[in-house]
DNA sequence: TATCAGGGCCTAG
DNA sequence: CTAGGCCCTGAT
């Protein structure tokens, strides 16, 4: 079916974001997207409007919500131009990006991962992992595999994750699985908590430090007012906002504004006049 | 072929 | 609070 969407809307730049590892482009320009047991394939068809492979009712249920379509990120673009020309510059280049709402259980063991790893191996670990140990899906143009539930990465061993070229994380996820199984964490319940609550359940995992919990609460919990500093976003701070932490000011924006800069950051021509000044004050609280 | 950085985190001092 | 180590990959 078709259908229009208004609001800031690019599957390209979504797609570039490194929110999201297991996107997939086709050659009509179509772009697929999983979540849970759920997949889509969407393509612009023309202006507005979006050829969608799912029901009108999942696209209501499941992927307006995935796509984050209840906010407005034009007014909110609008709302907080004007305090850094950096910024506005970055909201100018990357409109259209969306938070993506993921799972939090996915978002766990992905960003456990990701850690000293580029994007393209952070993609690989995480493909090979669902191969192996998520639910085969039989899709509409192809066999995909769910991300693996908790459950079905019991009793996944620490050799298996090596395998999936886990290296040091292997350790990791392990503990993960372990804390989430055993309701030692409950990925549900602490969805209840505010965000500094949530922001420390998290880091009870092994191996889960600030910028990566940041990462859980912002893509698996919708906590936009979080916004993980990762070394482009200390490098933007540095290059544009001299060196001192602007994701304050941005309330509970900040975690799309960090979006906005983490993909104008990588994409935009080297400016090589890196200038290191003040101090890097990281994570920041709502 | 060799080198290096990559969406960090843990541990020791 | 700061420095080192860590597994492995993709890029040069």
């Amino acid at each position: 079916m078709t259908v229009g969407i208004q609001d800031d809307f690019d599957l390209e730049k979504i797609r570039q974001s490194g929110q999201c590892f297991r996107i997939r482009t086709f050659d009509d320009g179509s772009y697929r997207f999983i979540t849970g047991r759920e997949v889509l394939y969407i393509r612009q068809a023309d202006g507005n409007l979006y050829e969608v492979s799912c029901c009108e009712e999942n696209w209501n249920a499941i992927w307006k919500p995935y796509f984050s379509l209840d906010s407005d990120y034009r007014s909110i673009r609008e709302r907080s131009a004007g305090k850094n020309p950096f910024i506005d510059r970055a909201m100018e280049e990357s409109a259209g990006l969306r938070v993506l709402k993921q799972d939090p259980w996915e978002m766990l063991v992905t960003f456990i991962i990701s850690q000293r790893k580029s994007i393209p191996a952070i993609a690989g670990s995480v493909e090979m992992l669902a191969e192996k140990f998520g639910s085969r899906i039989i899709a509409d143009r192809e066999t995909v595999y769910a991300f693996p539930t908790a459950e079905e990465m019991e009793h996944v061993s620490i050799e298996e994750l090596q395998n999936c070229s886990l290296g040091y994380r292997s350790k990791y996820v392990l503990d993960a699985v372990r804390k989430v199984n055993s309701g030692e964490l409950d990925l549900d319940a602490i969805s209840n908590l505010d965000d500094d609550a949530l922001f420390d359940a998290l880091q009870a995992v092994f191996g889960v430090g600030k910028k990566v919990a940041n990462c859980i609460c912002l893509f698996g919990y919708g906590r936009t007012g979080r916004a993980p500093v990762d070394v482009w976003i200390q490098r933007a701070i540095d290059e544009g906002c001299g060196g001192m932490n602007p994701f304050e000011q941005f309330g509970e924006n900040a975690g799309i504004i960090q979006q906005y800069m983490f993909f104008y950051q990588r994409n935009r021509k080297d400016s090589d006049e890196s200038e290191p000044a003040g101090q890097t004050d990281h994570q920041v609280p709502a």
